[in-house]
DNA sequence: GTAAATTTACCGACTGGTTGGTATAGTAAT
DNA sequence: ATTACTATACCAACCAGTCGGTAAATTTAC
């Protein structure tokens, strides 16, 4: 499954060949397809394994989530900048990496990371739409969720061969004093 | 050529096959290898003329350009919206695909993806820089510029099976305001 | 308690289809 | 004579998926 998810991001679904991820897994062709009934399977599974990851590490980089919506926020926006340094995301994003090159020619993974990016965008959505009310703010949550989620894969696409993704910190970072700006002052339009 | 853009993009490098491509541009495989030596090189001439396409119709959408360099920036930011509602980004950027896909399988590729990419990060960091030197407001403007382009492919990943990109005009309207607030009040960071 | 039966987990050679690229002979226009 | 192809045939490499087989673990039967 490591193997898989290393081999998908770095080389792309058609040309992560899976000999390949058979041999770095030390595992043999009839082993992987007694687990997994095709490739489409194994790179589904890999996508969720690999949106698992995304989640438990976010919650280990918030640490106690403090009570205030508001605060919430700022705390997660720092925790997906710390996660941009994890070697998790060194490589990019497998979601979008997924999202961008499947749908057309295996519908049923580009539904696994579109599920995944979906259930990220509603968290995200959730966290701000909480923060605005508490700060008796009006504002589209969705459309800020989808700017946040953009300048996260945005960046990470941008840094796709630079381990330490500088675009995406400074394109997360700027989206989340943008945040504060309209949270904290209602300036939003 | 607009055959192996659309094909490219749609179906990602590996997946786009030459007979495809051939088959819908009527033209026989002979007729592509007398013009291009390989499929790599086939791919870099799509990208850069994709780069190309989307410099006219971006020249196109801002019209007569103002002189006052952040009324300039401002209405570049409206060109990009309009440009994102534009068929030739409605199936997403073949700057970005590529360069997610290919550095690790064909470095040739990403990197005249890259280059485009780079080129397109230049004009945006010469712009915000102008805008900013006009306002007496200093700001990193390559950082800047990595958020809004971000926000830019980022969007379009997210949007990827729809036409309209809603998630791509949302991110870079919420970016273009957080600018002139930026600019306007010299409340950066 | 143990032998037999069955299931689980895995191996690796093989297959059939696909793909990038080549080769050749010919054509029509410049 | 050169350029810009068409049409057809072909090839070696690659790759997802298959299949017959096997060894250990687990269940069943007595």
């Amino acid at each position: 499954m490591e193997a898989a998810q290393r081999l998908l991001l770095e080389r792309g679904y058609e040309a992560a060949a899976l000999d390949d991820v058979c041999a770095t897994a030390q595992v043999t062709k009839g082993g992987l397809f007694y687990h997994f009934e095709s490739k489409e399977r194994l790179a589904a599974a890999a996508i969720e394994r690999f949106y698992g990851q995304l989640v438990d590490k976010g919650r280990d980089a918030m640490g106690a989530a403090p009570a205030d919506p508001a605060q919430r926020l700022w705390r997660y926006l720092d925790a997906v900048v710390t996660l941009l340094g994890d070697p998790l995301l060194s490589r990019g994003c497998l979601l979008g990496a997924m999202a961008l090159q499947t749908p057309k020619t295996h519908p049923a993974v580009a539904a696994a990371a579109q599920t995944a990016l979906r259930e990220w965008r509603a968290i995200l959505t959730e966290l701000i739409a909480a923060a605005a009310r508490h700060r008796g703010v009006s504002v589209d949550a969705g459309q800020l969720a989808d700017g946040l989620l953009a300048a996260i894969e945005g960046g990470l696409l941008l840094d796709r061969d630079k381990p330490t993704n500088p675009a995406a910190v400074a394109a997360v970072t700027h989206f989340g004093h943008y945040l504060r700006l309209t949270l904290t002052q209602g300036a939003a339009r």
